[in-house]
DNA sequence: GGAGTCACG
DNA sequence: GACGTACGTGACTCCT
């Protein structure tokens, strides 16, 4: 038997922040309430006939005010809206028939401790159902831990990775470095790493404090010493009162009572009658090893022509495709999944084409024939969660789609940056509610099925629940993007943008497969040269890519200076520290990264090309991700194609094998210093804004107004500087980062930054309106009002809301250069479509096209014309244009 | 699977 | 006064 403690005070304020706020029908808030019978109704399941107990706080006094009056103190009083649902979540538990107890004078967790021993005593173990850190020290044999909203379990290696020590250590290690969010002190000075690290040389606070006098910093010694009683009361804080009384003794925690009426009665009330209905559903399907009933394996014409119509009177319908592959260009159709809306949610039914069984199915020939008036019916909306793939894949086997809405999108635009966007990860946030994982069906690793290898009925369920999950999304998110002013950012950038990428993605790019595998062979033997040279040097053989080999080759054998560097304790072997030696005159370290450039570029590059052709098309096709990166830009996958070398000459050789088709050019046009040009326009810099009107080189210009030198006068090497520093102000410039980049004192790099602001006024200005929008909205805003989130702006850790500030700084410039172009891109996409022009490649501010000859007399310049107009700024946009048989000529 | 390294904007 | 620090990505290799 398993007793599982559910931390039932955590939960609610998880379930409160983590879940759209909701209203009875009566207008009661009742967010957190839904997020907690979800959860109660899973555990319900999961512990399957085990003891379940739920765990409240009775109050805000208790005895650890007695120890330390300040103790969460400083807590403001819960939110207006959340305070009315903690009564409804103690009903909650009646309702459901799990058991609750509660004790005026102890906190959830120290009722925790309490039934964790008695549980040991007797021989039985625990769960504990909770993320809290404070609970992590009752870990133990017997005792686990596990987080309900991530599901996720909270072991040993979870609480190392927080703490730096074991789960019995953690109290001594919160006792020293306190906790901002409870009050309490701690040792003042001291954080988590120098906590961890005192407390796994001596074991614990008391220990730790008789030894004093064996540290080795001053500074330590003398805080402890100071304040060695303030780490006794934080340890008192932070203990868990393991002896508090027992409101109901072990032995005498009831089983869980089922009653669905009276579920039911309450979930009504509070208007959840989704949540209800799934809950039914679940009640009949509760009998293991029996099929869900609740969704439909459609295998015959007729039904499937019903449910066609059925969506075609709706109006709406969510579809997912299910295939063999994560490749679209190389995947085979399988099967279909449908959603139409019913009562307030879904109903869901899977569409079989090709699994490998006998079970009959629909012939995907048969069933395109009724599917493409419904994909094709500009009336009917199409709902599904990343439609690009789909659309690309239904592409392949000749359906063509319109009328899209797309969750995935609709959640970046929402919370970018605050979370990812993945289905499984927003059903369990904003639905409560587990998937079957891909996993779950295929299994993992090399034994992984393919789509139809599955059992249809397997299938059925897992196809079937995407498509409820995605229509239950769409109906959450959908009206959420006015509210939260970002519609225009999704119907007029995102979800435009997504046909526009299909036909990217499905153009590829040519490589020149031949003159790669060339290449390939010279770096090869190029390479083995090398690596004779550096056995010789190192007077040994060894593994030169490995970064451990490397470092005691370096460190140890040779003792060259440098010593360790990274937080593992390994000795660093990057380009800096290698750098840095080849300037002291050593020629081992020259060889590697000699060497080191060229496997990197054999094997990312060469090999890593010329696998990825595709065998039908001949041609390369990437990947991209519209949610990959938060701040509004692309990311570029299998292969990634946005970070093809250019800046080395070998690096170049690869740009150069990626070629135009007969016939045809590579057009390449880019964005001239965009994020720069951004920067003048949001601080409203006049000098800046000046410089760009005039054409001047822009580093230059700086060079002259930061160094005080006449333009005309500037050094390479200044405008090299004044380059840094330009790239310095757009990543949230610090003096640190700064003389890092240019080897050069911090002070030096102070008064350059200082030079910097005084000659550009509007800079300073800037940052710090940003880093205020951020720290009272929790995102910044773009140009076109996307929103990109900052989580860590309000950290309590100096270092993270730092880097909070300098995405705050960044993100504005970043995010509007992914805006500008992407909306160019959907204006060139509609204009190219009567062209035998193709946009193949996006690289962040530049567009790759190719281009038949008969149209380069016309269409390169009005694309640049496109382009330099999108939008209108308080300078110009400025587009550079190279042309050529291959990408590095056409690059320019 | 994480860490280290390095390719791009 | 100490602490670590330039922004955004993805792929490869090593090694536990």
């Amino acid at each position: 038997m398993t007793l599982h403690l559910v931390d039932g005070s955590g939960y609610i304020f998880r379930a409160y922040y983590a879940l759209p706020q909701l209203t009875s029908p009566t207008g009661v808030p009742v967010g957190a309430v839904y997020g907690f019978c979800n959860m109660l109704h899973r555990l319900i399941e999961k512990v399957d006939g085990n003891r379940l107990l739920v765990v409240f706080d009775a109050g805000r006094q208790t005895f650890r005010q007695g120890i330390y009056p300040e103790y969460k103190a400083h807590r403001p009083p819960p939110p207006d809206d959340l305070v009315p649902q903690f009564s409804l979540i103690r009903k909650a538990c009646g309702a459901f028939g799990v058991p609750s107890v509660e004790s005026v004078g102890f906190e959830a967790d120290d009722l925790i401790a309490a039934y964790t021993k008695a549980c040991l005593a007797l021989g039985e173990t625990t769960q504990i159902i909770s993320a809290d850190k404070d609970l992590m020290q009752l870990l133990r044999s017997g005792v686990t831990m596990w987080d309900p909203m991530k599901n996720k379990d909270i072991d040993e290696d979870v609480v190392f990775e927080k703490f730096g020590v074991s789960p019995d250590k953690v109290i001594d290690v919160q006792a020293l470095c306190g906790d901002s969010s409870d009050n309490i002190p701690g040792v003042p000075g001291f954080g988590p790493k120098t906590a961890a690290e005192l407390i796994q040389t001596y074991g614990s606070v008391e220990n730790l404090l008789e030894n004093i006098a064996q540290i080795k910093q001053p500074r330590r010694r003398d805080l402890l010493t100071q304040y060695a009683e303030l780490a006794r009361i934080s340890k008192q804080l932070v203990t868990l009162d393991e002896d508090a009384p027992l409101p109901v003794p072990y032995k005498d925690i009831a089983p869980v009572e089922h009653d669905n009426n009276r579920r039911d009665n309450f979930l009504k009330e509070l208007g959840f009658l989704s949540l209800m209905k799934r809950l039914q559903l679940a009640d009949g399907n509760n009998k293991p090893s029996v099929a869900p009933v609740d969704y439909t394996c459609i295998n015959d014409i007729d039904t499937l022509q019903i449910w066609i119509d059925e969506a075609t009177t709706v109006g709406k319908v969510v579809i997912d495709c299910e295939t063999t592959s994560l490749n679209a260009m190389q995947a085979k159709l399988v099967g279909m999944a449908l959603g139409i809306p019913k009562d307030s949610g879904y109903k869901a039914a899977y569409v079989p084409f090709a699994h490998d069984t006998e079970r009959k199915q629909i012939p995907f020939d048969l069933a395109r024939a009724v599917l493409q008036p419904l994909l094709q019916n500009p009336a009917v909306l199409k709902i599904g969660h990343n439609l690009k793939y789909d659309l690309l894949v239904l592409r392949q086997h000749g359906l063509e789609v319109n009328a899209l809405d797309d969750t995935m999108l609709m959640s970046y635009v929402l919370n970018g940056g605050k979370h990812g966007h993945s289905m499984d990860e927003l059903a369990l946030k904003y639905l409560d509610k587990t998937t079957i994982s891909f996993a779950d069906v295929a299994g993992k690793g090399k034994a992984q099925k393919t789509f139809d290898r599955i059992e249809i009925s397997v299938a059925t369920n897992y196809a079937a629940e995407d498509a409820e999950v995605t229509g239950l999304l769409s109906n959450l998110f959908k009206p959420q993007l006015s509210t939260a002013q970002v519609t225009s950012v999704y119907e007029l950038t995102e979800r435009p943008l997504v046909p526009v990428i299909v036909s990217m993605e499905e153009a590829g790019i040519l490589i020149d497969k031949g003159s790669l595998q060339v290449l390939g062979q010279e770096f090869s033997i190029q390479m083995d040269n090398l690596a004779r040279e550096i056995y010789q040097l190192a007077g040994e053989e060894f593994n030169i890519g490995s970064p451990a080999q490397l470092g005691e080759i370096l460190f140890e054998k040779q003792k060259l200076p440098g010593g360790k560097k990274t937080k593992t304790g390994a000795y660093s072997t990057d380009v800096d520290v290698l750098e840095k030696l080849v300037a002291e005159g050593h020629d081992l370290p020259k060889k590697v990264l000699a060497w080191r450039g060229l496997a990197k570029l054999n094997s990312t590059y060469v090999e890593g090309l010329l696998n990825a052709i595709n065998p039908t098309t001949g041609r390369v096709h990437t990947s991209y991700s519209m949610v990959g990166a938060a701040t509004g830009r692309l990311s570029s996958s299998d292969p990634n194609l946005q970070n093809i070398p250019i800046k080395s000459e070998d690096g170049r050789k690869i740009r150069q094998a990626f070629i135009a088709k007969p016939g045809h050019k590579l057009i390449s046009l880019d964005y001239s210093q965009i994020e720069l040009r951004l920067l003048a326009h949001f601080a409203d810099v006049p000098t800046l804004q000046e410089a760009f009107l005039s054409g001047v080189d822009i580093h230059s210009r700086t060079a002259s107004d930061v160094f005080g030198v006449p333009i005309d006068a500037i050094t390479s090497d200044l405008r090299r500087r004044a380059k840094a520093v330009n790239f310095g102000i757009i990543y949230g410039i610090s003096a640190f980062g700064l003389a890092r980049q240019l080897s050069i004192s911090n002070q030096e790099a102070s008064q350059i930054i200082n030079a910097y602001f005084a000659k550009y006024p509007g800079i300073e200005a800037y940052m710090r309106s940003y880093k205020q929008q951020a720290r009272e909205n929790g995102y910044v805003t773009t140009l076109i009002g996307r929103k990109v989130h900052t989580p860590g702006i309000l950290d309590k850790n100096a270092m993270v809301r730092q880097f909070a500030e300098r995405q705050a700084i960044n993100a504005p410039l970043q995010g509007s250069n992914a805006d500008i172009i992407k909306r160019a891109m959907i204006k060139i996409h509609q204009f190219l479509k009567a062209t035998q022009t193709k946009l193949l490649l996006q690289v962040h501010d530049e567009l790759i096209f190719e281009v038949p000859e008969q149209e380069l007399a016309e269409i390169p310049e009005k694309l640049k014309t496109m382009m330099q107009d999108i939008t209108k700024l308080k300078v110009p946009l400025v587009i550079d244009i190279g042309i050529g048989n291959n990408w590095g000529e056409a690059h320019g």
